[in-house]
RNA sequence: GCCUCAGUAGCUCAGUCGGUUAGAGCGGCGGACUGUUAAUCCGUAGGUCCAAGGUUCAAGUCCUUGCUGAGGCGCCA
């Protein structure tokens, strides 16, 4: 293969009057002369100047939109207003054709829908190179962040056998013919005859491994990929997603929200610091699709400048028993505008965090200290506070506009009575927990840790209002294609 | 899982009260064009009206069921 430059390469440090190979797909065709040639280095073209004389009729016939191709040719300053530079093409090689007549996609605006049934071409456009490259980013930001804080990298288990992690409905995962069960005496499956010789799922969680981790190594992160079987039909919601989940010896709730907060304000400076031409233009793209709503319906403000607004204000932290004090003096609470009770012991609904991030607070808003009842055994139990009216445990959420929960997390249990407690009133059996219940038996250690939805995060930096579309493949209820 | 809306040309949509040969824009194709920037101009082709059943003299249009997609809610990250 011919040594290529990357575009991105010449667009940075232009060597003006060198002779450079560039290959790629073409988003443009125009005048008989110009190519606007992208290779997804960047979400910028390069020039590519032609003279249609100079070469062969049916290479010239071939360039079209999204034919890929090879060019050689000098760079030059471009005459051009649109551009710094542009290549002036000695030779142009088609490397891929593309016919136009059968072809789904087309050179002009496509609908996100469309776009997502033709997932194999999807990436080729300029929105989501930019949602991919970011995606990318944000993922290597993530191993980036915990490195250089101290934390190692812990493999949870993909495939597990524990039924408790209370998370959500779970895939199945067995080698079993489905026409003809094993059965026990008594009529049941017998899962003694599957592989692993026990009923086993896809993770809906890494959280009580990671906890095994942070017991020993003190700080640790998982970052894989979790499954859901809810059937959960929502632009916030997928089967199948990545999740981070960080567990820390020695942490309590409020030094877990510390790192709550500093790494969603990382995440997001990384993306602004090193891919800003991506957010730009996702931002350019926002801006022109919020042109034809309603005024009501548009954003407050613009993609960067919400970015910008998170990284550099603190978010508010308020306890569950505070937010329930806001929403009850609320005008739309006064007014009966809400769908569901705010009542102390009721979970929040998305009704009421939307209002507390968008309407009261206007920023994203910790969580924290809700009651024992609405949340998971493994959190820690606070004592009876005299302004509460029941017991509350240490759990946080971090909420985000537009998206919602983008973290959840919490102190975990660490004294082994309360836990053996705490399992037997929710209904666990204890043998389901035993290696779990140990950590608390042997040398135990207060710990706290959460969990992010990648894509969430992913979803709010880039600005895309589907989550379907910050995952090359998404699962979704009955939607499983590529 | 519940509720709402939608499915008509490659894409985005219009299609009146059920009535003749189903339209537009964009895209494609053919042609013109050597400084364009979503290039532009001229010409042209293109339809299983989601599927099955039903009502009717007559169904893209009304009814039933199903499928698919989207949005809202719940579950959550």
């Amino acid at each position: 293969m011919k040594k290529r430059t990357e575009i991105s390469a010449i667009l940075q440090s232009p060597e003006m009057d060198s002779t450079v190979t560039v290959m790629g797909w073409v988003r443009a065709f125009r005048n008989n002369r110009f190519i606007a040639l992208n290779d997804g280095s960047t979400p910028n073209n390069l020039q590519i100047v032609i003279d249609a004389e100079q070469l062969p009729e049916d290479t010239v016939r071939k360039i079209g939109f999204h034919a890929c191709i090879s060019a050689t040719g000098k760079l030059a300053p471009s005459l051009g207003g649109g551009q710094a530079v542009e290549v002036l093409a000695e030779s142009v090689e088609i490397l891929g054709e593309c016919n136009l007549e059968t072809y789904p996609l087309q050179p002009k605006r496509q609908t996100m829908e469309f776009l997502r049934s033709k997932a194999h071409f999807r990436p080729r456009t300029n929105t989501f190179s930019s949602v991919f490259r970011i995606r990318h980013a944000v993922a290597f930001a993530i191993h980036k962040y915990y490195n250089d804080r101290g934390f190692y990298y812990l493999h949870s288990p993909i495939i597990t056998g524990s039924d408790a992690e209370g998370a959500g409905e779970m895939f199945r995962v067995t080698t079993l013919d489905l026409e003809h069960l094993p059965r026990t005496e008594s009529g049941d499956i017998d899962w003694k005859e599957d592989f692993f010789g026990r009923s086993t799922n896809l993770t809906v969680s890494g959280q009580l491994q990671a906890e095994i981790g942070a017991l020993a190594l003190g700080k640790v992160y998982t970052f894989g990929p979790t499954f859901r079987a809810e059937n959960s039909n929502t632009p916030r919601h997928l089967a199948e997603f990545w999740m981070i989940e960080p567990e820390m010896a020695f942490y309590d709730i409020y030094d877990n929200m510390d790192l709550a907060e500093d790494f969603c304000k990382y995440l997001i400076r990384y993306v602004l610091d090193n891919y800003y031409d991506d957010v730009a233009a996702l931002d350019a793209r926002l801006a022109e699709e919020e042109k034809s709503l309603p005024a009501d319906k548009r954003r407050p403000m613009g993609l960067i400048d919400q970015l910008r607004f998170v990284v550099d204000n603190d978010f508010e932290r308020i306890t569950y028993t505070d937010a329930v004090r806001i929403l009850q003096n609320s005008n739309p609470y006064k007014k009966g505008k809400f769908e569901f009770p705010v009542e102390w012991g009721k979970d929040l609904q998305a009704e009421h965090e939307r209002y507390l991030v968008e309407k009261h607070f206007q920023k994203p808003v910790i969580v924290r200290n809700y009651p024992k009842a609405i949340k998971a055994f493994y959190m820690r139990a606070n004592d009876q506070q005299p302004d509460e009216p029941g017991l509350t445990v240490a759990a946080m959420d971090v909420l985000f506009p537009g998206i919602g929960e983008v973290i959840g997390g919490s102190q975990r249990e660490e004294r082994h009575d309360a836990l053996l407690g705490r399992i037997a009133e929710v209904g666990i059996p204890e043998e389901e927990l035993w290696w779990y219940l140990e950590l608390r038996k042997f040398g135990g250690a207060p710990h706290a840790g959460f969990g992010m939805g990648f894509e969430r995060m992913v979803q709010f930096i880039t600005g895309m209002s589907n989550i379907r579309d910050v995952i090359p493949f998404p699962r979704t209820p009955k939607s499983a294609e590529f």
